[in-house]
DNA sequence: ACACATGGTTTGAATATCGAACCATGAAAT
DNA sequence: ATTTCATGGTTCGATATTCAAACCATGTGT
């Protein structure tokens, strides 16, 4: 692992609780030594990347993330293709729709979209990171996305978030499966008692996803029914986002979304 | 200039018009080694900070770039709170507003609102780079900013875009000197013909401005009296401004704006 | 088949990075 | 006022990373 990935990294221990980190506690949570995090806080400062606030010393998110995000937005709209057929989707079934990106081992929520059908709302959290075994999404990723995914996720033992969250490598491993030849991801109140999910993933390219676009409703308006309404509209929004995104489904996913359909 | 400064630098060669870049074209651009060049740009990748067309093999702007954004401004909104004190201010005066952000020797632009008041628009070009010594934001950052702005405006010499541009560094530390005790910028078809502009700076701390908020009008419609309403609106407005982004106003600056308001 | 350009990899030599220990400052506590 | 603790920041010799030249592999147009 190069300087260049381990002075990023430290950008990764930013969220929404903590934005902004002291050097001493930047030191404590990437286990680093201070006076080599003390160099990576400066010069990500130099660059923009990090601002110091002038009273606290403490470092926040700087503004070249702003400046870098718009012009990557404005050459290559992956957000706005993204969100657009989202809300389309949220707005044509009145339920919830959400859509994450892949980074490395990191999935994260891009948009959401909740055309709060009949008052019940699910709780969705922004621009942090989701667990790939509780999750439809997670699921699609680790079923779809890259081989080495999978493996990863069971470097640590599998939280347990509610009873249904699936903690055995062995189930785990065998719902991928399931999942591979289904063509979609489905997760019942693994993350959040109540709520039911499915997921299917696009694709930037022809080989692996690179994100996941899910539903996620009360688990009171989820059955074989309306799950079978969900995964179409999921394949179909997919599919167009993968082609907007210069994409193509792989030969496999297209045999089963097609034959199914 | 460490290693982090030289990766991160490569970022900067992406532009509008040059949105994916190969490693060859990246080693011209950036003056290093290919080998080097190599390893930054897939170091970059791994990080989420790049992404590589899996046909063309170029690299353009990642999506870790969205994310951390996204968290940036959820959890320090300058962009939202710049935003909407530009478009309250272009709708109250009828004019075109823009607002940009310094970081390092860069000044970009934020954002921009033409309330498009009678069909006459001014052309403005965003997530660019403005020049300093052209322009009424560059020249409110030289006269407000960090001191050091001004040594490195003129390590290259002055480029020319119209007549008035002014390409003497004498004749620019003048007018940063008058800039400093009017307490506003201005620039009368510097950088385009027909086009004048007012800017003012504003903080995020109580020392040096990190940013600019301009007003663009046709050269027709600058005048004595409408310039002095359009400094007197920029001053509300910069106040506005860095009381949200929790800065405050230099003890000189604000001196000369109550007192000449 | 050839030249040419591109992306990518290897090598010893050079250089920048690392990290233990150190300094400076400020806020509580005694 | 002195001590203590925690913080941000700096120094310097050992060492691990980066550098740059040469090389390989692939694709393209002639």
């Amino acid at each position: 692992m190069g300087t260049i990935t381990k002075a990023l990294n430290l950008l990764n221990h930013f969220t929404e609780l903590t934005p902004s980190i002291g050097l001493v506690e930047m030191t404590r949570l990437s286990g680093q030594d201070k006076a080599t995090v003390h160099r990576y806080l400066t010069e990500l400062e130099r660059n923009g990347f990090l601002e110091q606030d002038s009273k606290t010393r403490k470092y926040r998110l700087g503004s070249a993330l702003l400046r870098l995000s718009f012009l990557r937005e404005k050459t290559f709209p992956t957000s706005r293709i993204i969100a657009n057929r989202v809300n389309g989707l949220s707005e044509e079934l009145g339920e919830l729709v959400h859509a994450s990106l892949l980074q490395g081992n990191r999935l994260s929520p891009l948009c959401y979209r909740d055309a709060g059908s009949g008052g019940t709302r699910v709780y969705f959290d922004q621009a942090d990171m989701i667990p790939f075994h509780a999750t439809a999404s997670g699921m699609a990723m680790l079923a779809f996305g890259d081989k080495a995914l999978v493996k990863n996720a069971l470097v640590e033992p599998l939280a347990r978030f509610t009873e249904n969250t699936i903690t055995d490598p062995k189930l785990l491993l065998a719902r991928v499966e399931t999942i591979r030849s289904a063509g979609f991801a489905f997760s019942d109140q693994a993350v959040e008692v109540d709520v039911s999910s499915v997921a299917v993933p696009f694709y930037q390219d022809e080989n692996q996803a690179t994100g996941a676009i899910a539903i996620a409703v009360p688990v009171t308006r989820m059955n074989a029914a309306s799950q079978r309404k969900f995964v179409h509209a999921l394949w179909c929004t997919s599919e167009a986002i993968t082609k907007e995104l210069g994409g193509s489904l792989p030969a496999e996913i297209r045999k089963i979304w097609h034959n199914e359909g």
